[in-house]
DNA sequence: CTTACCATGTCAACAAGGCTGACGTAGTTT
DNA sequence: AAACTACGTCAGCCTTGTTGACATGGTAAG
């Protein structure tokens, strides 16, 4: 198929072929993304669920569990199951709000970040790997369009615990 | 912390921080990628799997079982599950293989097409979308990153360097 | 200070979609 | 005839998602 015609001002390299492949190579990239983590939990009793938890409370130490919640975007009855088992086995802590009690406060433990480290070098082992392999131009454009294809609430969280940088 | 120094031909720049916010944007992005199928499959009996064998079948038109089962990376029991859904309600046929009369070869039906116009059209649509406010120069670059960070055999495939399913 | 929300946990039941293991049946190859 | 292959299927289990109902203690508003 003589695709060409993708000149620098592109809107013409927009067909569904075109997307097709986008799609296609979210697909299969999105499996080698989750492999090395699955690979890791794979024996323990833990699986992607615990991972993500456990990332965004590395991320964001001392976030509330309504927070996790709508970063996760699951109900809390599915989150808490996951949460139990990580209080149960000592990977993470949950401390008091100081000025509303209510809220529970998730840190992880030094047992937590021990294992959030194993699973986050396997995972940027891998992103490495691809940005360099790809070049810094490359990573720009990456980010570019994925943040794109977020939805608004969703870009919005991404956007807003940003610390730095463009 | 001052992750400065990302100079432009870049090795600097993959610090952990910037690999962590690649890993989060690949994670709420393809939150945004399946949620426009997601909804119009919701309330249907049916559910991503079945999103992700319509799709392949509709790409390659006669594919045989086997080949969608490596392209799904799943287990024959629970690809069957799906498909035998898609049997009954008259959205998939299987056709015996000419030279190999084991072989079943998968085809969408005129309705199983409206289906997989109506979650591609989707999909697409969102895809287009991120295209065009990212631009072309972006798009390429996605595109590599993507295809970098696919296992090998994946890749592989996703390139279609092994379409022998003729 | 009572009343009404709010943050969180929990019990129970259910569904989708993964998995393993074992077995069956045609068709193909040797 | 035997062995291997493509596919289907039964049975059971796991993780992770869902809804709905209910409990508890903290906060805030009347």
């Amino acid at each position: 198929m003589a695709d060409n015609a993708s000149g620098s001002e592109g809107l013409l390299f927009l067909t569904d072929e075109q997307l097709r492949k986008g799609i296609e190579a979210m697909f299969f990239a999105y499996r080698g993304f989750t492999a090395d983590p699955d690979r890791i939990l794979e024996g323990m009793d833990y699986g992607r669920a615990h991972h993500r938890a456990i990332h965004f409370i590395h991320r964001s130490p001392g976030l509330t569990v309504s927070s996790l919640l709508t970063f996760l975007g699951v109900t809390k009855q599915s989150l808490n199951r996951v949460l139990r088992t990580l209080f149960e086995d000592g990977l993470v802590e949950a401390r008091v709000g100081k000025t509303d009690k209510r809220e529970r406060r998730l840190h992880l433990t030094d047992k937590g970040a021990v294992l959030e480290r194993a699973l986050s070098d396997a995972q940027r082992a891998r992103m490495r790997a691809a940005y360099r392999a790809a070049g810094p131009q490359a990573v720009q454009g990456f980010r570019t369009v994925l943040e794109a294809m977020m939805d608004p609430e969703l870009r919005r969280q991404y956007l807003g615990l940003r610390e730095d940088m463009a």
